[in-house]
DNA sequence: CTGAAAGCGCTTACAG
DNA sequence: CTGAAAGCGCTTACAG
């Protein structure tokens, strides 16, 4: 008969392996070790207070000697926290979202939050964090969001839900962008420079608001190609861009502001397609700050957008304020997040662009 | 008295709540309202044989609609298993990995597994799995594997490990890019194009093996820009390739292969600097192939490298295979993962570069 | 200061 | 096909 490991710890523990083949310890081995109750070593093991020095010493002791791991299943079957903030990440979300979490989970991590993603699909990704007793949901929108099963999902969620990108809710809090704001600050940006036809090449509502916003405040110059709309999946609208870019140089916009780092990429082909150069045809700011940008184009862009680290710590002020706070006497909180120019080599004074 | 949510499923079920006040479902909630006992609710609920199927229909229409989601401590306490995966994505790794997650996770949640992603420090992450009872974990490398905390926090882990990008261990299961193979295939499509003066830009060992048969086997012409060694970190390195860039075209190689596709975006600077364009001047191969690289780039880039499928599968398999078979007998797997040629548009005959 | 007992939510023999 | 009971390892009132 082989013998069983046990008798290496020199008494009569019970037997008790792990589908590895591997021997687990547990509270009550050490107990029976110590000649205590198993509820003294748990008392001991958690630094609670009414147990004596001599008793915990030894109690330590025997537990570090078998190597001991608490059973973090047990422990949490018992009380439900884990200090643990899930990301959900939508498939197709691109470089800017990946330095957004990236940044989150560094200052995360910092305040003692562990940090996990989830990628694919929300509705699935919020069941798994549950699952993993996750107490905290951040949010990056998509499509997903407004579906029955999402929202059913959401509200089966018994934790903090964080939304990036949402106007204010009752049922989570928010951190929205000022969209509106980083157009008005780019057009201010080329203005300052003396451009007077100034284009405006995306979709987003709340950015074409500020960028009307500015053109009237400015009072700039009124021309066909002032605002190209383009939304997604709509291919064709970007004809118009082309058409644009042909024109004789007399007719053309001086500066471009573009919706996205995907637009600027198209917007920069066609550019090569019609030999035309920026900075040198055109002045350029593309809203998105990705960092690896400037690895990526050969040019180094002037940008405007929200920075991924405010918006990180935004998102974790309302954690910690969570945290400190009663939860019940804290409603859904909602904070807009400014965003901010970077002056690289797209944008030059108007004069460069003289006739 | 205010009313107990619970009244709203027209039964007395127990009352069971979350520390953040909300109610929490539970299998007795569910066995109560099919009045049936709460085990055979675990039975229906795990597709256990032996329930009649009028029962097990209405125990999971009860279960949806409660939005009921097994408690995985209590699971786990029993049969430690959790059927979920955690991804260790170490920081600044780029737009590959992130594909190849993405797939990862679509490949595993079609098999029934959960899976999560962690940032940054992969000690940590180990940590952050190990609590949230992850049982499988997979890493991609980075120069903290060899750490000693990284390597007792993968030591503690009682779980199945899996390492790519490594050399076959006794301690996981790995799986490896056969990279030298990649950059050989490489070579014989240039030289099936008729080129005989080829560049290698990089630094990896084995993809530099690889140049190195290819080279000898067929024969290639010897020249001074053969190979072109720039390691990370070295930007003096890229001085070379800038030097070969200058030659005159008859000194010149006609077709480059490039490690990696920021080693691509170094070299179409550099090509734009010295008003060189591909495949006009170049035929160009790069290793690594990331499906937005079109998108961003105005060429489309003919690659070479294992596709983010394959290894996603790849990985998989060995997962299934170990949930199958019994553990014990299974010993730690290594696959080698071929490589794809994709061809675009950046390679050309040689004959287009007659002088 | 110490321990017996209840219970967290679930699975799994086992008995009907 | 269904259910009562034991038990996974731990924490937490509660009683001595």
């Amino acid at each position: 008969m082989a013998m069983s490991p046990i008798l290496l710890y020199n008494g009569s523990i019970e037997q008790n392996f792990h589908e590895s083949g591997e021997y687990v310890v547990t509270i009550k081995d050490i107990a029976q070790m110590a000649g205590v109750s198993f509820t003294t070593v748990s008392k001991a093991l958690n630094g609670e207070p009414g147990v004596r020095e001599e008793t915990r010493n030894k109690i330590l002791a025997i537990a570090s000697k078998l190597n001991y791991v608490p059973n973090l299943a047990a422990r949490r079957l018992v009380d439900r926290k884990s200090d643990s903030i899930g990301l959900i990440w939508p498939n197709k979300s691109g470089l800017f979202l990946y330095h957004l979490f990236e940044q989150f989970q560094i200052q995360a991590e910092k305040a003692g939050y562990s940090v996990m993603v989830a990628l694919g699909n929300p509705t699935a990704s919020v069941r798994t964090f549950m699952k993993h007793f996750v107490d905290t949901i951040v949010v990056w929108p998509s499509s997903e969001n407004t579906s029955p099963e999402f929202i059913q999902a959401r509200e089966a969620f018994q934790g903090t839900l964080l939304m990036f990108n949402s106007s204010p809710s009752p049922y989570y809090h928010t951190i929205s962008i000022d969209r509106q704001e980083a157009i008005q600050q780019a057009v201010d940006h080329l203005a300052g420079l003396g451009h007077r036809k100034i284009s405006f090449i995306g979709y987003n509502s709340e950015k074409i608001t500020g960028f009307d916003r500015a053109t009237q405040l400015l009072e700039l110059e009124e021309h066909p190609d002032r605002l190209i709309f383009t939304p997604k999946n709509a291919a064709e609208s970007w004809n118009r861009v082309a058409d644009m870019l042909r024109k004789p140089k007399s007719q053309r916009p001086t500066a471009l502001i573009v919706d996205s780092y995907i637009a600027m990429f198209k917007l920069l082909k066609l550019c090569k397609t019609y030999s035309l150069r920026i900075p040198e045809d055109f002045s350029l700011i593309a809203y998105d700050d990705v960092p690896e940008l400037e690895e990526i184009t050969d040019i180094a862009v002037t940008t405007v957008g929200p920075s991924v680290e405010h918006l990180a710590s935004a998102a974790l002020d309302i954690l910690f304020e969570l945290r400190q706070g009663h939860p019940a006497e804290v409603g859904h909180r909602h904070v807009k997040v400014a965003s901010q120019l970077t002056v690289r080599g797209t944008t030059r004074p108007v004069s460069d662009y003289a006739l």
